[in-house]
DNA sequence: ATAATCTAACTAACTGGTTAATTAATGCGA
DNA sequence: TCGCATTAATTAACCAGTTAGTTAGATTAT
């Protein structure tokens, strides 16, 4: 009627799978700013640039929507750094691609350590099915194949000795931990914790302070030195 | 009219104080439980016995009794925390009673992990103008202080050369982290990261990671071996 | 009585979710 | 190859339940 092809599509029947993926890549956005009790799906209907009722279309309720979230987000991370442990180093440089490449991602999608956040603190509290499911399908695999290198490098006394179930959580929290808090880390020093150089100075750092706390006493390969 | 003595009191219950701590412990919990959106305060006037119209006589709004909680977390966090930095001890043991004291308070208040890593991700979104009061009111002095003993440390050659600004938040994340992830930690291992025993033995771990972090060569003083 | 403390009941605004209608592509019989 | 039923994709408008915040008054101590 009014516009023959100014608008790409209208009423119906554009490309799905495009509606459908800016749904979600929307509510990650919204639900990693907004924590799910503070997501609007008022909101993320709009970024989509979609009617809210596409949501219920494409999904249940918005738990369901979020829970398609979560899988989407630590899809990516474990693929991301099953790939780093699936090579054949020797433990110390498997250990340090393991590091390296768990900080990569997460640098490049500041959104998800949030979500993740968000999903530990609901866990806390009552129910969290959701988490559960990830824990399985995704953590535990993680967490083997991390710890197996760990007690790898033990054998050949190239590292001290730890216990995986302490230091596995030490280390991610040395990883991730300064993402979220990087607000205050902005507040405190008055820089940008997400420059480009910031970012590579903290990745030196981390490198450097998991080596230093895990090998034995040798010199640490590249990254030190922050 | 109806009851004369029967119920212990009515209306009024006598000492104010008392109403006004209850509401604001029943906040923490309510708060540190299902963060500042999902947090109702139907709820919390509920769990302190309050009607709900109390809320407001003490506290302008929602947002005021919220900035209520965070003064008493962080104030009783930094108070804690400044003792153990007030000592004279040398650098090395100063920084060991430093990351003690910290652990403690955390073990000590489950909750308030929680309520500083919601504030944290507000933090990250738009405003939070709570959160630069509370930095600057709370974290500079303290970040001054134990970057302070970092660097006596080094002074000495105790320490390895590392910069406070990466260090001290890789220090606070091995502390803190563990705690507000305690659920993902029960669901891998199968245990109650809460039970005295798991504390103790966490405590000694951290202790260790951080000593290894950071002391150059020398033993490790008490807490270690995880 | 006067002020401080407290409550039952109410409201205005918001939010997750639904419904019924609309638009366009597709298949198919004639 | 034209008409027409079917179906996928999409929307405007709506609803019922919830929630932060208010109001007008009650109770108590001084």
């Amino acid at each position: 009627m009014k516009t023959i092809l100014s608008k790409p599509r209208l009423g119906s029947r554009g490309r799905p799978e495009e509606s459908r993926a800016a749904i979600l890549q929307a509510a990650v956005r919204e639900f990693s700013r907004e924590g799910i009790a503070g997501a609007r799906t008022d909101a993320i209907a709009r970024a989509a640039r979609v009617n809210k009722a596409l949501l219920y279309y494409y999904f249940k309720d918005k738990d369901t929507l979020y829970s398609a979230v979560l899988d989407q987000v630590f899809g990516g991370l474990t693929e991301s750094i099953q790939a780093a442990l699936s090579t054949d180093l020797p433990p110390r440089e498997k250990l340090l691609a393991y590091v390296g490449a768990h900080f990569d991602y997460i640098a490049g999608h500041p959104l998800y350590p949030r979500i993740v956040q968000g999903e530990m603190m609901r866990a806390a509290r009552g129910r969290a099915p959701q988490l559960e499911r990830i824990v399985k399908q995704y953590f535990v695999p993680l967490f083997r194949k991390v710890a197996a290198v760990i007690e790898e490098g033990q054998a050949t006394e190239e590292f001290r000795s730890v216990d995986p179930l302490h230091f596995v959580p030490s280390m991610i929290a040395v990883i991730v931990f300064p993402f979220t808090n990087a607000p205050v880390l902005r507040m405190i020093a008055g820089i940008d914790p997400f420059s480009p150089e910031r970012i590579a100075a903290r990745r030196a750092a981390v490198l450097d302070f998991i080596s230093a706390a895990l090998f034995r006493k040798g010199d640490n390969p590249k990254g030190a030195r922050a």
